[in-house]
DNA sequence: AACTATCACAACCGCGAGTGG
DNA sequence: TCCACTCGCGGTTGTGATAGT
């Protein structure tokens, strides 16, 4: 049994990529496109690679317009938030920062930002004993599914592979800050979701409580758009992390700012969660992409 | 200077989803 | 409807660079 490897392993060449195939792949590309079969491609290409090996370099590290290291505060702050609401769904988080691979902000999250988060998680007093999983996951989400209208964007998910993910800190909703016109911000067209319920809307301003849903498919957001005017409409300038881990509400209106159809995914899955609170919203990456 | 530990990044692997015949 | 094939994703591993002892 087992699945058929894509290629003859034996006779590709593996490990790093030399200048000289680098070139190869690149001026292939450049000259005829990927002509969509990455399969085919090393052999018209002249290379002795996997097909999968080919893709894979070309996306992460010859395509023109990427980005390495140097990340912003900002992307810092778009990656944990998305990370916090919809897992480690790196190609969704890298789809909003432009230039950024998947593969990328993955390594970046592993080596930086993880630990970032959770030196200000333990500063924070957020304790990893009490349900495993470390910092992050012991803060997570109810036990019960979270109402989708509520909290789009708080409750653990399971992913495929069974890792449980980490949610908001959890305490009692506070003041908000005010932000004129509200936090969301999308030229793309917009819908209305449901209000959140008085018992935690009301502690919030107008503009938070009734969040206004735009259609991603209006076209990609990037960066810019979704910060706007960067620390004027971002609910929390220098002190980042620890905002948020303090203040679950904030992350949950910030993800719903970048993937407010996160409301309508858990609604629609709410029905058939897992009876331990988990469920992987079936579509996630149609939806949001 | 030599060795070890750690870090950062590139690359690989296996799986699920999508698609066309 | 089924099957084969490919793509894309996310987790994991490998490797070179750097820091520390």
């Amino acid at each position: 049994m087992g699945r058929a490897p894509c290629c003859d392993k034996a006779s590709v060449k593996r490990g790093p990529w030399s200048p000289e195939e680098d070139e190869q792949l690149r001026s292939y590309v450049q000259r005829n496109g990927i002509g969509g079969n990455w399969i085919a491609l090393p052999q018209k290409a002249g290379l002795n690679r996997c097909g999968k090996s080919c893709r894979l370099r070309w996306l992460n590290y010859l395509r023109p317009d990427i980005k390495h290291g140097g990340y912003t505060e900002e992307e810092d702050r778009i990656i944990w938030s998305l990370y916090s609401s919809i897992g480690s769904r790196w190609s969704i988080i890298a789809s909003k920062l432009p230039g950024r691979t998947d593969n990328d902000v993955k390594n970046y999250w592993n080596t930086k930002l993880k630990k970032k988060a959770m030196a200000m998680a333990a500063a924070a007093g957020l304790s990893a004993s009490s349900s495993g999983g470390g910092a992050f996951a012991a803060a997570a989400a109810p036990a019960t599914p979270t109402p989708p209208a509520l909290s789009p964007a708080s409750s653990s998910v399971t992913s495929s592979s069974g890792d449980v993910r980490f949610g908001a800190a959890y305490t009692e909703p506070q003041p908000q800050p005010q932000h004129p016109g509200g936090l969301i911000r999308f030229d793309a067209p917009r819908t209305e979701l449901a209000p959140v319920p008085p018992a935690v809307g009301a502690q919030l301003d107008g503009a938070w409580s009734t969040p206004v849903a735009p259609a991603l498919d209006g076209g990609d957001v990037f960066l810019p758009e979704l910060i706007g005017g960067g620390e004027q409409l971002f609910p929390y300038g220098g002190d980042f992390f620890g905002g948020l881990l303090q203040d679950s509400r904030a992350l949950e209106q910030l993800s719903a700012c970048y993937f407010p159809n996160m409301a309508e995914i858990w609604g629609a899955t709410a029905a058939v969660a897992a009876p331990d609170g988990n469920c992987k919203p079936p579509g996630l990456c149609n939806t949001l992409t």
